[in-house]
DNA sequence: CAAACAAGTGAATCATGATTCACTTGTTTG
DNA sequence: CAAACAAGTGAATCATGATTCACTTGTTTG
């Protein structure tokens, strides 16, 4: 009878990926990708550095998904804000909102992902998820526009353009942390304007 | 007597290094900073891999070189339109079209400049570019809110919101170049939007 | 011209981490 | 238990370019 992975194996190969998944994400935590070595990874995870390649087949594979299950976070919370009832102007600032205040409480993570020098093949994953935000406000832009609430605008550009402001704007608040709830509000007020918010009340 | 070098060997210096520079730049040119290696110097000047090493301490330094020297005509493009003649809005207009205008001129240059992912020395420069940028911008809509043709507003995240929205809306008019002129438009109408230029005509 | 010096050269070396692989340890099956 | 297999290991190797340095070539001076 030929070896068969019991079900006690399969849960020990799953808790142990996740394993390495955690301890990479707490080196990123803590000193961005630039700390994410394989060594760094196994000894974190308090395994060999061989056991790392059981599991990924490279580090661009580990890097990437360590990248990617942290965005995908930040990009859900985004958009919930994006859905949530209410105004195309209301929902954007949510979401501008959203944004700013998730990176106030992780700032080194956020610095991680939105602008530390990354090895090409994360950098690529970013790219990837910024088209994944620029998306979600895209369309929140057409919806606004179609439904004169916002002025006439490209939302391709207006959406990127968002996105980059976004990003751009809380380097510097990001890691000279100072009035967090003000520089939230400047940047929402920013989008909202930016947008053209046609305000007929 | 001591050797002393002449104005001839001083200005065959002078053209060595001004041309190891251009060598330098026509590389990043074509193929960003990732296609900027000592070698491709070298050869690409014909000269050997030691001479770069006579004129530039190491690779950072000229990578370094390059890159600021590239972006201090950008820099100075875009700053000479916010000192035209004009209102706050007509400069911060003539900005942001004199920005795009140029990145649409050079765009693997652009792109090289704005987004690569590039060794820390030179995205070190890219921070410190990024505030120069963020500087002027500041200026200017510090003048805006101040003589009220602009909203109430932080000048220093607008002007950082600014310069990401910019860098971030054209990364992906850059490689895809469709109607550049368009495209040119809709950013600077997003700029000025942005800023709140209060229209009492 | 020859001594004194600087510029130019490129093969050899180095640095940094990723990656491999021969071996050890743990699991499964009959 | 022992055969068959997979997981775990980490010292050794590899890959990629930067960097060095012993040597050659060109310049300057008296």
């Amino acid at each position: 009878m030929a070896y068969r992975e019991t079900p006690m194996v399969t849960q020990r190969k799953l808790a142990q990926k996740s394993g390495l998944l955690h301890a990479a994400e707490s080196l990123v935590r803590e000193g961005g990708f630039a700390a994410l070595t394989i060594q760094a990874v196994a000894s974190q995870a308090g395994v060999g550095v061989g056991t790392v390649y059981r599991y990924f087949r490279n580090k661009d594979e580990l890097s990437t998904e360590v990248f990617r299950r942290a965005t995908i976070r930040e990009v859900e919370a985004v958009k919930a804000a994006l859905e949530l009832d209410g105004s195309v102007a209301a929902r954007l600032a949510a979401a501008a909102e959203t944004f700013a205040q998730r990176a106030f409480g992780a700032p080194k993570l956020a610095w991680a992902l939105i602008a530390e020098p990354v090895d090409p093949a994360v950098d690529h994953a970013r790219l990837q998820y910024r088209r994944t935000y620029s998306a979600l406000f895209e369309a929140v832009i057409t919806e606004g526009v179609e439904s004169c609430v916002l002025q006439e605008q490209i939302p391709s550009l207006s959406a990127a353009a968002l996105v980059g402001a976004m990003a751009e704007s809380l380097l510097g608040p990001l890691d000279h942390p100072s009035c967090n709830d003000v520089t939230t509000a400047a940047l929402r007020d920013f989008c909202l304007r930016a947008v053209g918010v046609i305000d007929n009340s």
